[in-house]
DNA sequence: ATATGGCCCTGGTTGC
DNA sequence: TGCAACCAGGGCCATA
């Protein structure tokens, strides 16, 4: 669900509202899958740590203690949601994780689908498994795609190659630099590579601003909702006319994910 | 090595 | 109105 945009808001919410708080006391619900580190090392490795920082890594929430350097990685899946929300504030359904923490507030991690992931880093510091899309230079982008036969939006999902871009964001971004979601990756030209980092950055950027999308499931720290979605052109405009040039928004099925594009636009 | 398909889950929406 | 089928922003794993 949430892709770089949505967790960049969630993580920069979280961390405002809980840095330099200390881990009182942990929580965890029992449901093996939701957890990548055992539970009691979770437990273990937080308890009576102080928060230096949350920011985000890819699609990673990034929660960085003080004293030991150890990592609390929160991946939220599809419908993963962090919480700041006071103790008397009722636990909602899907509960995961609770952190209470010394300023008087508790940390919620509630997954109702499950596809979230929570574990621990005890050595170097996490950096994902692909370069960051908004920060990534031109050539390094380009060499990224070179020889690649799969389609260009696949490898846009892949997340060893960029880390953070998903669904939306790569149908938007291919949308605005004009490219077709099939077309092969080591195929496309130069120019049309450069056009499409050009526009991710674009994109992503602009959706940090109005706090990310918000379909369904997504709400930020402070249980308030993204509007980006406002800002979709071609995204769930499935037989909408395109914004540019009128012709109807075509829907097809690629890597097993939706996929939407102008026929017209796009080349 | 690399790429595709099935699968994990629940809940909201759609259509009969 | 009620219910069942379908679909969803992710990523892991087995398989080809």
């Amino acid at each position: 669900m949430p892709e770089l945009p949505e967790v960049e808001t969630v993580a920069n919410g979280v961390h405002e509202r809980i840095h330099h708080q200390r881990i009182l006391s942990v929580w965890t619900s029992g449901k093996p899958q939701t957890f990548k580190s055992p539970e009691p090392l979770i437990a273990d490795t937080l308890t009576g740590q102080t928060i230096a920082s949350v920011r985000r890594v890819g699609k990673t929430v990034v929660m960085t203690l003080t004293a030991s350097g150890s990592q609390f990685l929160i991946h939220l899946g599809m419908t993963g949601r962090l919480l700041v929300s006071a103790p008397s504030v009722p636990h909602p359904p899907h509960t995961h994780a609770i952190l209470t923490l010394s300023g008087g507030n508790e940390l919620r991690f509630v997954d109702a689908r499950r596809f979230g992931r929570l574990s621990v880093v005890l050595g170097a510091p996490y950096t994902g498994p692909g370069a960051d899309p908004l920060t990534i230079a031109p050539e390094p982008f380009i060499d990224l795609f070179r020889n690649r036969k799969t389609p260009i939006k696949a490898a846009l999902l892949n997340q060893s190659l960029l880390s953070g871009v998903g669904n939306i964001y790569a149908d938007e971004s291919l949308f605005r630099a004009g490219i077709r979601p099939r077309r092969h990756a080591g195929r496309l030209t130069r120019a049309e590579l450069l056009r499409l980092r050009e526009s991710l950055m674009v994109v992503l950027r602009h959706a940090i601003q109005l706090g990310g999308s918000s379909v369904s499931d997504y709400v930020d720290a402070d249980g308030v909702r993204g509007f980006f979605q406002l800002e979709h052109r071609v995204y769930m405009r499935t037989n909408q006319p395109c914004l540019v040039c009128q012709t109807p928004i075509r829907k097809i099925t690629l890597a097993g994910r939706s996929t939407h594009f102008c026929p017209t636009c796009q080349h």
